[in-house]
This record gives C-alpha cells, structure tokens and sequence, in this order.
DNA sequence: AAGGGGGTCAACCGCTGTCGT
DNA sequence: CACGACAGCGGTTGACCCCCT
C-alpha cells in the first residue's frame, strides 16, 4: 500500500545526539508528554525525524533507565526468557525493569550469545577479565561524559536532569534505584510473556524448580546487599516530576523482586563483575542447560 | 609507539501491527 | 472493509574505544 517515508530526510540531523538536543527532547516530554512522536520534534523545535526521538528516550533519555553492566542474575533471566520467547526482546526488556530491548538485544549479541556459543571455560575467562572491567568502565565513562557535558551545557537547570547515567558506583554487578515505568507496551509485552509462561511446559517447570535450588536462592541477601548499596549510593538529583509522572515510586525493591520472579535466584552475593561471571559459568555447566542453550 | 583487530553500543532502517476514519 | 497514519519491533550498521602484537 506503498508507505509514507517515516519523515522527510531534507533537513533533518542523523547520528549522535548532542546534548543540547537531548535536553530538548527531555525538557518537551518532561512537559508535554508524547503524545504523538511524529509532531514532537517540530514541536519541540528538534531537526529530528520522530522515529529518531521516541528511540533516543526510550534507550537513553528516559528518567528510569538503568545503565550500567547486567548483573549475572539480569543474564541468567535473559537467557531464559530468550529460551522462552525468542529474539522478542522487547517481551525479555518488560521482564528486566530499567533495561531496554535494545540494549539487551546488544548484549545478547555482544556478550551471552557468544558465551553460550563458545561454552569455552578458559577463553570466557580470558575474554571476561578483558572485556568486564576496561572496556566496559570505558564504555560507561564515555556515556557518563555525555551526561556531563549536558549538564555542563545548562548548569542553571541542573536538578533538572533526568538522564540517569550511571555513576561511577552503579557500574558494580548491583542495580541501580530500579523502578518501572508503565507504559501500554510494557504493559502488552508482560501480558505476551505471562501468557507465553501459562504455556511452559510442566517439564519446564521443574526444571526451573531444580534450577533455582542449585542457585542456592540467596534472595534475601541479595535484597540486603541491594538496599544497602542503595542507601549508600550517591545518585543524581531528579526532577520530582519524573518520578511523579512516571508513576515509578509505587514499585520498591521489593515489588522488582517480584517482577523478576522464581525465575531469578541470585547469584552468592558477589560484588565484582569478575566474580559474577565466575558464577555465571558455574550455574551454566552445573544446571546442564548448556545443551539447550547451545542450540540457540 | 603505532597500527590493526575486535568488542561494544547508540542509532538507523525497514517491516509489521494496531487503530482511527 | 479498505486505507492511511502512527507506534513499535527486530535486524543491521557505523563510530568509537581498548587491547594486542
């Protein structure tokens, strides 16, 4: 039925953002909402195409984004849920509040996919010890440089910065404050993904079961070592409006446990990302999935 | 010290699903 | 019912950065 291009191209900017546009974009939406993404770049006076906007809030802007690395307990429900669902990652983003598909489709490529593949003990190892602290802290350092040169670029409206980048401390195997933010999507993806789990198997099920006592279920100290962290993190000051219009205070810690489900056991309360993967690697080989992964 | 290779991540592209008219 | 507009999704790409040789 030949398609409309999704905006004109003329004049329209491509690539990164800059922050300047960034605020923009957060400034209208703080303000406005988006209501329709099409007319919100003309609106919010962006030279941006719509589809280019709603990607940029959506993977960045966002107030409750969570950066930082995946823990090992946020792998192990992405490796599962990918089991379940497939390359939905927008249903597997629904079950992992603060992350996004896109950002969890990168590390299912970058990162599990290749483990998996691999299987390889030592090279994994090798690869982790490299990949785990450097270039990640790179990686994040780079993304906290945007946000402080948004902030540089408008210090009067400084607690007015959503952006949620991480702090040096979030970048640790802990989560960051995690909240969710509803929206009609997540809303549909978790609907998709409970009526996916309604059909698991029985077989499934108890292999599930079996999983989670061989993960030792830490759970407990895994929300005291989580409340601790976050009592003693420093986070960035946030607009209450976002907060508030995002709804997001209704859901503590503990509502996120119960989102992540049976379906997380946490790893032995391991604060560094090497010792994360260490476990990662354990529960792989000692659950026996690795034959149904490797398929993958 | 420098260049190449590989890893990572943000952003783009094109398709599909949904809703309103 | 047909059509168009829009949002959302998944695959892919390109730029950047670090490590290794």
């Amino acid at each position: 039925m030949g398609r409309a291009p999704c905006c004109e191209k003329e004049g329209l900017r491509r690539g990164a953002w800059s922050p300047e546009e960034d605020q923009r974009l957060v400034a209208y939406i703080q303000q406005n909402g988006h209501p329709n993404w099409r007319a919100l770049p003309r609106q919010a006076g962006l030279l941006r195409c719509g589809k280019s906007c709603r990607l940029r809030w959506i993977n960045y802007l966002r107030p409750d984004i969570k950066r930082g690395n995946f823990s090992a307990d946020e792998e192990a429900l992405i490796v599962r849920l990918h089991r379940e669902l497939g390359n939905r990652w927008s249903a597997i983003a629904a079950q992992l509040p603060g992350r996004t598909d896109n950002e969890i489709k990168n590390v299912w490529h970058t990162h599990i996919k290749k483990r998996l593949e691999d299987g390889d003990d030592g090279e994994d190892k090798k690869k982790a010890a490299r990949k785990s602290k450097p270039a990640a802290a790179a990686k994040r350092s780079s993304a906290a440089k945007k946000t402080a040169d948004a902030n540089a670029v408008d210090n009067n409206s400084e607690q007015q910065q959503p952006f949620l980048t991480a702090s040096p401390g979030l970048s640790s195997s802990v989560s960051s404050g995690v909240t969710t933010f509803s929206t009609a999507t997540d809303s549909a993806a978790a609907v998709s993904s409970a009526d996916n789990a309604a059909t698991t198997s029985h077989q499934q099920e108890q292999e599930q079961e079996q999983e989670q006592e061989q993960l030792g279920a830490s759970k407990a100290e895994m929300d005291m070592e989580m409340e601790s962290f976050i009592s003693s993190a420093e986070f960035p000051p946030i607009d209450d409006t976002f907060w508030s219009s995002a709804d997001v205070m209704d859901m503590g810690l503990g509502a996120m446990d119960e989102e992540l489900g049976l379906a997380l056991a946490g790893p032995p309360s391991s604060s560094t990302r090497d010792e994360d993967m260490e476990f990662w690697l354990k529960m792989l080989l000692e659950a026996g999935d690795m034959r149904d992964l490797s398929v993958l």
